[in-house]
DNA sequence: TGTACATCAGTGAACGCGCGTTCACTGATGTAC
DNA sequence: TGTACATCAGTGAACGCGCGTTCACTGATGTAC
């Protein structure tokens, strides 16, 4: 797992250390979960001694901050994926299964991204107006297949819901208590698409109905 | 904030040190949040030596998980009264905003709460079959109100999806990126009803539509 | 009621640990002339 | 092309800290006779 080198192949300046140590901290994170994730550790799998990230991030948070945004980018590309595989209504769901796998497959990177949310109370500000983030992704979808776009404050209470749907689900669809329920619908998709289809994922079909 | 006493007022042996360190593991909770939650800050916020949890509980797990058992039941015991204080279809939609409020009111603790469930990749064992559990509520508000308690599968997906909902509402509702939806809304709990109602927390009013 | 004694529930000191951060340093790189 | 020198990106040792847990201990309690 670690990457540090033998001394002739690793040059004393590094050549790109950032980088290094966001990828280290992130095969850390998947192998040893967010408790293992410090500055140190970091440092010790990117092969390098606990003073040098300090000349690439102001302190342990910022290197934290680094991980989740990249967190963010990947979660956006995998539904951007994720959308285009689908037609019509399904790639509402097609983006909240998207959004589970990610973090199913990311269960540590899922965390630090809304670690990081939290302590700022908000989302990363990127994901309300660049129209690669997976929030407005899910809004533009909404709006594509049949959304009013000019009921302003409907679509923004569907996307919210939505969000918090898949986030819950996100965190929840790994517990124990739903081992039958995948059971017996065939599978973990079939089940996701199933709870989130019971929110508000899809659209209306009919406004007035 | 500390429990410590002079020495006339606290006797030796203490009466109820079980109590009390999960007593001052949530006074700590709310105060400083889940990472000043060590077993020596409790012992310490309890005014008693850092060994003398250990004739109470195994570990620090096993208070930790105390004090998660008892947001539970608070948990609980408040969505019991939201459900009283609310009629018909109406109840459900309490259930979720008396959810929310319990995690907004004491977010450490409902924190701790779900990193004990993530820890054993379940909720509470409890959660499935006592009837005051939280979750049964739910079940049981939906089947009163109209929900078909023969179709077992439908009736479980339903909940589940509106206990994902509600617990994603909960991690998000304080997110600033909601400020302006609250404020056009006219408050957090009209906020919180809006997204809940577009979720699958309303059973569906006629089944066909 | 009084005494001997086992049990219980605390104390306080110590253990080893990993952490975030700072510091003076040094080797490598790039630029000016 | 060669040299002087500033700057950059590392090193490694050290700092003080709080942590979970263990240990031998002791004071308080309760029970048997």
């Amino acid at each position: 797992m670690s990457e540090a080198k033998s001394a002739e192949s690793r040059p004393y300046h590094h050549g790109d250390l950032r980088r290094a140590l966001v990828d280290a901290a992130r095969r850390l994170l998947e192998a040893e979960g967010p408790s293992a994730l410090s500055l140190r550790a970091v440092a010790r799998e990117a092969g390098v001694s606990p003073a040098a990230p300090y000349h690439h991030f102001k302190d342990k948070a910022e290197l934290l901050d680094a991980v989740a945004k990249e967190g963010w980018e990947i979660l956006g590309s995998q539904m951007a994926e994720a959308k285009t595989s689908a037609a019509g209504m399904q790639q509402l769901t097609a983006l909240g299964v998207a959004y589970v796998c990610f973090a199913r497959d990311n269960p540590a990177l899922y965390r630090v991204m809304y670690d990081a949310a939290r302590d700022k109370e908000a989302l990363p500000a990127e994901m309300q107006d660049n129209k690669a983030s997976a929030y407005c992704m899910v809004r533009d979808t909404m709006v594509e297949h049949g959304a009013d776009p000019t009921e302003e404050q409907h679509l923004e209470l569907a996307s919210a819901a939505a969000w918090c749907g898949a986030h819950g689900l996100a965190e929840m669809a790994g517990f124990k208590q739903f081992d039958h329920l995948k059971a017996e619908l065939g599978g973990e998709r079939p089940f996701l698409e199933a709870v989130l289809s019971h929110m508000g994922l899809f659209p209306k079909p009919h406004h007035g109905c």
